[in-house]
RNA sequence: GGCGCUAUCGUCUAGGGGUUAGGACGUGAGAUUCUCAAUCUUAAAACCCGGGUUCGAUUCCCGGUAGCGCUACCA
C-alpha cells in the first residue's frame, strides 16, 4: 500500500450546506492527497432520496472550490461526465453495483436472509436491555434451513440481508488513535440491505444500508486511507467485516475529532456561523478559514508556526500529527487569522470582495468610474486593517460615508463630550472657520484651524479633538484626521452622496 | 444501560520518565496616538483525580471521573 500513491475521498451527503466540520474533513483529505502525491476524490452520498437535493450538491462543489479543495475524480457538475474511471461517483447511480455484490455474498454464504420483523427485533432488544446484556442481534436467522428459506420466499415474506460475522474481535488501525479493537460479542451481524415491505422481489429490491455502500464504494474506488469524522469509529468494525467478507484489503483509517462549540456541545447553528457559505458571506478569506481549520486538530512540527498558506500546508501536513481530542471552535483566533490574510491579500482582490457589502452606497463595480475605484482603494487601505471581516466595513466606514446626526448626538459617550461648554465653544469656532473658507479642507488647513482654536479658546487635547471628531465623523474615536480628511473631501466630489467637511460642520452645528 | 473515543493555560496546541512545561489566540499592563484600531514590549494563566511501575511521574500501566460519539432495516 505504501508503494502505490494513496487514494482518499470526501463523501458528503447533499442534504444541507457544507458544515465547517465536514470542510475540515475535506481539507485533511485534500492535504493528505496533495502532500503524498495521491488522489483526492469526491463522492456524493445521495442514497437518502428524501433529504438529498441537487442544489445542495452544487453548493457543496462551489464551497469546495471556494476553499481551493480541487478533486481529481468525482461527479461532473452541470451534466458533465464524471471525472475519473472509478465512477459513477454518485451513490444513487451505483445501485446495481451494490445489488451485484449482495448477490455474490449470498451465493458465497457470507451473508444470509433475515426474516425477522422489526417488531421481533425490537422485542429482542428490550429483553436484552432489561437483562443489561449487550443489545446485539441474536443471529437466529443465520441457520435457517434451505427449506424454510424457500418457504418464506414463496410466501412473500420480506427479508433483510445480513452479513455473517465470524466470532472474533474486530480491530483496525487508526492513524490518529492507534489500534482500536471491538470484542466479538459487541458487534452483531449487520444489516446490509433493508427489507422491502409489502412483498417479495429479488435482492435488489431492498435499499442497501449506509455502512454497506460506503464500504463497497471505498473498496471499488480503491480508497487506501479513509479519513473521516470520529462519529464513524463505531461503524468501522462492521465495515472491516465487510471488507473481509469480500476478501478486500482493509484500508488505513484516520478518525478526526469532533468540532465543538464554546459550551462543549457539537458545533451547530446556535453557536453562530457553521456553514462555509456563511463564512464566505461574512467576509472571511478562504485561506484564513483553511489555515484555521488546519490548526484545529493539527499542529506544525516545530510546535510554533501558526500561519500557513494552503501551499505551505500541503508541505507541512501529516496525519501522524493530527490530535485525537475534540476541539472547540474559536472565532477569535479565526478573526486573527483573517486579519492576517487580509493584510497580505492583493488590494484589487480585497476591493472586489468588499464592494458588494456597500449596497447602494456605491455604484455597480463594473460601471464605476476609475476615480471612484481609486478612491475606494484608499478607503480600504485605511479601514481594512481595522476589521476582522469584510462585512464589518460598512459600519466601520461610516465616518467617511456619512452618519446619522441624531444617532451620533444620542450616543451616551458622544453626548457627554458634547455637553461640555468647551465643546460648544470649539464647534462654534470651527463653524466660523468653515464658513470663511472656500475650497477643500486639507489636512494642513485643518491643522492650522485646530491650532487657532486652541489658542483662541484655551481648549486642547481630547476636549478639543473629541467634539470636532464627533461633528465630522459621528464618533469620538477613529483614524487620524490627516488620513480621514482627504478621503472625505475627495469622496465628496465623487457624486456618492458623501458630505464634505463643510457640509458636515454646517449640518452638525446648525446654521 | 452497553461499547468506543478523548483528557496540558479560558481556547487551539508543543513536549515528554528528571524541563524555568514552549508557542499562538484571547485577557491585563506599558509604549505610541487627540482617540480607536493596528503595531511593539511585557505580565498573569495549564499537566482531571486515585492507585501502581520507578530513585523519580504531567509523561508509562490500571481504575475512577467527566465530556463526546455510536448503540436503527439513518447517513
Amino acid at each position: 500500500m505504501a508503494t502505490t500513491p494513496p487514494r482518499v475521498r470526501f463523501a458528503p451527503s447533499p442534504t444541507g450546506l457544507l458544515h465547517v466540520g465536514n470542510a475540515r474533513t475535506a481539507l485533511y483529505n485534500w492535504l493528505f492527497a496533495r502532500r503524498t502525491g495521491g488522489k483526492f476524490l469526491l463522492r456524493i452520498e445521495d442514497t437518502d432520496l428524501e433529504r438529498s437535493e441537487a442544489r445542495y450538491e452544487d453548493q457543496l462543489i462551489e464551497d469546495l472550490r471556494w476553499l481551493g479543495l480541487d478533486s481529481d475524480e468525482g461527479p461532473g457538475d452541470g451534466g458533465q461526465p464524471d471525472r475519473g474511471t472509478f465512477g459513477p461517483y454518485r451513490q444513487s447511480e451505483r445501485l446495481t453495483v451494490y445489488a451485484e455484490h449482495t448477490e455474490r455474498l449470498l451465493r458465497e454464504g457470507k451473508a444470509y436472509r433475515c426474516f425477522c420483523t422489526p417488531e421481533e427485533l425490537e422485542a429482542e432488544r428490550k429483553v436484552a436491555a432489561a437483562g443489561h446484556g449487550s443489545q446485539v442481534y441474536s443471529g437466529r436467522c443465520r441457520a435457517l434451513t434451505q427449506a424454510v428459506i424457500e418457504k418464506n420466499l414463496a410466501e412473500g415474506k420480506p427479508f433483510a440481508v445480513r452479513l455473517r460475522i465470524e466470532d472474533r474481535p474486530l480491530r483496525f488501525h487508526d492513524m490518529v488513535r492507534g489500534t482500536v479493537e471491538f470484542a466479538a460479542e459487541t458487534v452483531s451481524d449487520p444489516i446490509l440491505v433493508r427489507s422491502i415491505t409489502g412483498g417479495a422481489g429479488g435482492v435488489s429490491a431492498g435499499v442497501p444500508v449506509y455502512n454497506y455502500v460506503v464500504t463497497v464504494d471505498d473498496a471499488l474506488m480503491q480508497i487506501s486511507h479513509v479519513i473521516r469524522g470520529d462519529d464513524h469509529i463505531s461503524n468501522t468494525p462492521k465495515q472491516v467485516a465487510i471488507y473481509e467478507a469480500f476478501g478486500w484489503p482493509v484500508p488505513e483509517f484516520a478518525h478526526l475529532s469532533t468540532i465543538l462549540g464554546a459550551d462543549r456541545e457539537r458545533l451547530s447553528k446556535r453557536h453562530g456561523a457553521t456553514s462555509i457559505a456563511t463564512f464566505r458571506e461574512m467576509g472571511y478569506l478562504p485561506e484564513a478559514l483553511v489555515n484555521y481549520l488546519a490548526l484545529l486538530g493539527w499542529g506544525a512540527e516545530d510546535g510554533k508556526t501558526e500561519t500557513f498558506t494552503p501551499a505551505e500546508l500541503t508541505r507541512a501536513f501529516t496525519l501522524e500529527r493530527v490530535t485525537p481530542s475534540p476541539a472547540i471552535f474559536d472565532f477569535d483566533k479565526l478573526n486573527w487569522l483573517n486579519r492576517h490574510y487580509l493584510k497580505l491579500a492583493d488590494q484589487g482582490r480585497v476591493a472586489a470582495l468588499s464592494w458588494g457589502y456597500f449596497g447602494d452606497r456605491l455604484p455597480a463595480r463594473e460601471a464605476a468610474p476609475e476615480s471612484v475605484k481609486g478612491w475606494f482603494d484608499r478607503v480600504l487601505a485605511l479601514f481594512v486593517p481595522a476589521v476582522d471581516r469584510l462585512d464589518q466595513l460598512p459600519e466601520k466606514t461610516t465616518p467617511i460615508f456619512g452618519f446619522d446626526i441624531e444617532t451620533a448626538r444620542n450616543d451616551p459617550e458622544n453626548a457627554a463630550v458634547l455637553a461640555a461648554d468647551s465643546a460648544r465653544t470649539v464647534l462654534g469656532e470651527l463653524a466660523a472657520r468653515v464658513r470663511a473658507h472656500s475650497g477643500n479642507v486639507t489636512p494642513e488647513v485643518f491643522k492650522v484651524w485646530l491650532n487657532e482654536i486652541k489658542a483662541a479658546t484655551g481648549v486642547k487635547g481630547q476636549e478639543l479633538f473629541h467634539p470636532v471628531r464627533i461633528a465630522l465623523t459621528g464618533t469620538h474615536s477613529g483614524r487620524e484626521f490627516d488620513k480621514l480628511l482627504p478621503l472625505i473631501e475627495d469622496g465628496a466630489g465623487l457624486n456618492l452622496g458623501i458630505p464634505s467637511v463643510r457640509q458636515r460642520v454646517e449640518r452638525f452645528v446648525g446654521v
